[in-house]
DNA sequence: TAACGAATGTTCGTTTATGTTCCTTTTCGC
DNA sequence: GCGAAAAGGAACATAAACGAACATTCGTTA
């Protein structure tokens, strides 16, 4: 859809900047102000960017949260585990995400993808990714729980296991030292399992934060996760045992 | 929508402030106050700030939403249909709702209600009725579709024929002359098939605009609805039919 | 090598935003 | 209530921005 570079810079500028302009766009680019604005019209076209008299501002709604977001997901780094996990998603996959704001952290980087099919339990990342015009979304039934906009319980877990996902993006409780996955919530768990057993590629993003607390239900082993995303080194006997497992881990 | 770049800073001004003054904009943007008018003119029009004597004071998210829907409701006379049909609706009642902004009137309505379960396959109403904490929200499962935050697919009208309801309250895109509901959506058809199955009682909240309306594929008849709440009376012969039937109606 | 298409530059008539002027409306002290 | 001062708004002029049509460049393909 972005028919060439400046596109993806300008849309990346705009969502940091809030806005960008024509002539300022046409000097960096070395380009005259009419292909400028070409581009600006592709991008408002497709959704993407709100044109305006002399330049474009970010889609409404979504630079307050980068913004606002982005200060808190920077100090645990979350963003950078993000970003990484977001790369290794290919345009047109289909992935499940579960509750938890390292993979709303994920949502955000996925903006930019295209035709993407997410499935998902938590409504926050309906809100981010409905931002994403070529974004297929689709809601898991259930009951709406009010303090994190997650939809749990059993009817949940049924409806993932009707999908079958290129990959799962799935944020934890905590992991312990001997490499298990853990949560407080059951049924959250369960939904989790269903998605592990209905995914080509599951990918779990971590903060360092996670492998110091302690949760009492078991998701399952590093064992059955095909990359971790974290932002810190494991312990050596974790990332022995991850080679062993043929656990890929990404650590920023 | 933002017309230009100071209309979008502006709003989020307005929002952080509270309100912001014209000489004040004047001053910052280095343009006329003539100009600035201009910008709060076309934002107050939006409904997105309230203008006042010298400048504009921001009306809270949630409080603009109600207060702009209200204005808009009001006119089609929609409030007073849904006051009544929340009226006939007990507390700790299991409702089902569907897709349509005559639904979310009634979510309004049911604000005050205590321990209803509702089931629905809006998005809007789910929101709306998160402000009511005695209220258990369940979604059902299917694609966001952004026109109109309403869940649509097959998954939904399968999630909704595993609950039973005391009550469904449906909206429809239009009344026939011979009392059949229509729509236009065929997905969204199921759902409300679905629902009218397994609902004790069925309502359905429709303005008189609905009876000027055309829409190609068909609900139910008005015979397989219980109470039909409107603003307008029927024509003689609907009415007719509608006693036959054992159809209530409700025209304020 | 010629034909072609995509991307960009150039030109020019049209639209939009803004400033200016002037008159009306609102506010506020009396 | 009354009148001055501030704010608002309509109408017009102008400069900037826009976008359509056409020209040019450059790589690709027949």
């Amino acid at each position: 859809m972005a028919s060439n570079f400046r596109q993806k810079e300008i849309l990346e500028l705009a969502r940091k900047e809030g806005k960008v302009t024509v002539d300022g766009l046409a000097e960096m680019y070395d380009v005259t102000v009419q292909t400028i604005r070409r581009d600006l019209s592709d991008l408002a076209d497709s959704g993407r960017l709100q044109r305006v008299h002399g330049g474009a501002i970010a889609t409404s709604g979504v630079v307050n949260i980068l913004y606002e977001e982005r200060r808190r997901l920077n100090e645990t780094g979350k963003r950078e585990i993000a970003e990484r996990c977001a790369k290794s998603i290919p345009d047109s996959a289909s992935v499940f995400m579960n509750i938890g704001t390292s993979t709303e952290a994920v949502a955000r980087e996925l903006l930019d993808h295209e035709n993407l099919l997410v499935v998902t339990n938590n409504l926050n990342i309906a809100h981010i990714l409905a931002a994403n015009p070529t974004c297929k979304i689709i809601l898991t039934g259930g009951e709406l729980r009010r303090t994190d906009s997650g939809i749990v319980g059993g009817l949940t877990a049924e409806m993932v296991k009707q999908f079958k996902f290129d990959y799962s993006v799935l944020g934890c409780s905590a992991i312990d030292a001997d490499g298990d996955l853990l949560d407080f919530d059951d049924q959250e768990v369960m939904v989790s399992k269903a998605a592990i057993q209905r995914s080509r590629q599951v990918m779990v993003v971590a903060d360092s934060i996670k492998f110091l607390r302690k949760a009492p239900l078991t998701i399952c082993s590093l064992a059955d996760v095909d990359i971790l995303f974290t932002n810190c080194a494991l312990t050596k006997e974790l990332q022995a045992n991850c080679d062993n497992w043929n656990t890929t881990v990404v650590a920023s």
